[in-house]
RNA sequence: GCCGUUGUAGCUCAGCUGGUUAGAGCGCUAGAUUGUGGAUCUAGAGGUCUUGGGUUCAAAUCCCGACAGCGGUACCA
């Protein structure tokens, strides 16, 4: 039995104004972007039927396979899938506690609404033989994923900027996502030498493993251990492709023992490195071996298709370039596929090098409503996972985002309130942010130290003494901050970082602090 | 989940092969400073040494278990 002790659920967390900066800013840049190429903001609800989500809960009131989910307080008909009332056998309408979700991403709720529309807008769901309609939105929102580890810039609650196109099958829609991503990435103010878009196609993987006859299970384990090439190597991968390897963490990873010829064969086309390749010399590269495959060929096709938009767009490959060994985790993909790898690092507490690995993810899923409406609706988008982003910038001391507080007022004595309104009000008209103190530790050193520790740049005393003389002071705190490192003592500082002016030329004083 | 590793003050850590009142730096609080944050000096508060058991005359120290953190590994829509 937990007390009531005040603390927060592992994985979630206090977000400071210095981080919240920063998560606008790079919400702001991106989002104009989207907005740029015609993609319209949409919010959907944090909350959702499980069943809609794609994932189901069995009967346990708790989270399970990743995603947070809990029982509906409220009972709600049972529905079938012609979204007719089900009744028991006296007739009686059955009622349910139906399980609810957390949304784990911004597709699955996007794929949620669009079926929905597309549901509505038909007569009892007879949409079975229809042109999709062309939706194209952009969303900014949290999500929530129950996970197990949890490494700097991983966390159970986090941020996504997605967009997404429904209803094309267009190649030229999946190019654009390479060039948003990169004009996003630009815009937040990211320089090429920190990050590279990967891209690849599903249908070249899948062409290979068919001429490999790497079918069902398997097809999934060789996925899977492609996508550790980075962190385990090509000879890891091949001992895995094989009969398994032993970790220097001491565990054995077991094999999947695939056939001397298919390893081969798969280990050479890993070898061909994406990001040292322009596009032109990998598509030549990939097109030597597989072509006749008509999956493959078909997926090499779209690649080149791609490649030749992004050229003529002016989209080289110092940004942008094919990796063949990409794969990602997620199943559903059916074409291209995009991920941005950060090229940041940090140092950890231990001295170790560091990177967060990749901060955006997408690509193409024809199958977004498959499963709620049984019908093929061509997708493609991607999505900037915001929170690690932010998380690299920060680590790397690459952003050079300064937070700064609002300014304070000191409080002498509350009989001068209505002195202090006046000033706040007259700071604010010019959108200066101020506040005046209302603590109850009334000393000035408080006040100060208070200042401080909201970031003030600027604190403004008025006294007895400055209302006599029809002044305010002024005081520099972030110039007191920038000289505490070689103060000598207090007399000095007070010079230099304090001034008193006229109350008439307030404004301009502290704009003038402000703009330096 | 599995393997490894760690668990001493709010934080970072010291505490040798078990031996009387458990230490440091930073931070915090107060004062030097009758109206002044960050420097300096002084003083003070703060620990049943994660937890349960065992060995011993004696355990922060040795042994076993639990829990938590970290590193790796597995899983990840």
């Amino acid at each position: 039995m937990r007390g009531i002790i005040p603390q927060k659920i592992k994985g979630f967390r206090d977000i400071t104004p210095l981080q919240n900066q920063l998560h606008q800013h790079i919400i702001e840049k991106a989002g104009q972007v989207y907005k740029n190429y015609g993609f319209e903001q949409w919010d959907t609800p944090v909350l959702e039927y499980a069943d809609c989500l794609g994932k189901y809960m069995p009967d346990a009131d708790s989270a399970a396979e990743g995603v947070y989910s809990f029982r509906n307080p409220e009972q709600e008909p049972v529905l079938d899938e012609k979204g007719n009332r089900v009744a028991d056998t006296d007739g009686n309408f059955l009622m349910e506690n139906h399980f609810l979700s957390l949304r784990y991403d911004l597709t699955a709720p996007l794929s949620r609404h669009y079926a929905e529309k597309l549901w509505n807008s038909s007569f009892s769901g007879q949409i079975s033989s229809f042109k999709p309609p062309l939706f194209r939105r952009y969303q900014y929102g949290t999500v929530y994923r129950f996970e197990a580890k949890l490494d700097p810039g991983r966390f159970r609650e986090f941020r996504q900027i997605d967009f997404d196109t429904v209803g094309t099958s267009d190649i030229a829609a999946d190019a654009e996502i390479c060039m948003i991503l990169s004009d996003a990435l630009n815009a937040i103010g990211l320089d090429k030498s920190s990050y590279v878009i990967k891209v690849n196609n599903r249908k070249i993987l899948s062409g290979l493993f068919h001429e490999l006859n790497i079918t069902g299970e398997k097809e999934a384990a060789v996925t899977r251990i492609i996508d550790k090439l980075d962190k385990i190597g090509i000879d890891g991968v091949k001992a895995e492709l094989a009969n398994g390897r032993k970790d220097p963490s001491g565990a054995f990873i077991q094999g999947i023992n695939l056939d001397i010829n298919s390893i081969d064969k798969l280990i050479g086309f890993l070898s061909i490195n994406g990001i040292s390749q322009p596009r032109g010399a990998m598509i030549d590269l990939l097109s030597n071996e597989f072509s006749n495959n008509e999956i493959y060929a078909a997926g090499l096709k779209e690649l080149q298709e791609i490649d030749s938009l992004l050229n003529s767009l002016g989209y080289g490959s110092d940004g942008i370039v094919f990796d063949p060994s990409l794969v990602r985790g997620m199943a559903y993909y059916t074409g291209p596929i995009f991920e941005v790898q950060s090229l940041l690092s940090y140092t950890d507490a231990k001295g170790n090098k560091r990177g967060v690995g990749s901060i955006c993810g997408g690509g193409r899923y024809d199958g977004l409503v498959k499963r709620l409406l049984g019908v093929d609706v061509p997708a493609t988008g991607a999505s900037i996972g915001v929170d690690r982003l932010a998380e690299i910038l920060t680590l790397s001391e690459i952003s050079k985002i300064e937070y700064s507080g609002p300014v304070l007022i000191t409080v002498f004595d509350n009989s001068l309130m209505t002195e202090y309104q006046k000033i706040a009000r007259e700071l604010r008209a010019n959108n200066i942010p101020v506040q005046v103190y209302y603590g109850v530790q009334k000393g000035l050193k408080k006040q100060l130290a208070y200042a401080d520790s909201i970031k003030s740049p600027i604190a403004i005393l008025l006294g007895e003494d400055e209302l006599k003389a029809g002044v305010v002071t002024i005081r520099n705190l972030n110039l007191g901050t920038r000289m505490s490192g070689d103060i000598q003592n207090k007399d000095e500082w007070k010079a230099k970082a304090q001034q008193q002016v006229p109350l008439a030329g307030l404004i301009s004083a502290v704009l003038d602090i402000l703009k330096s």
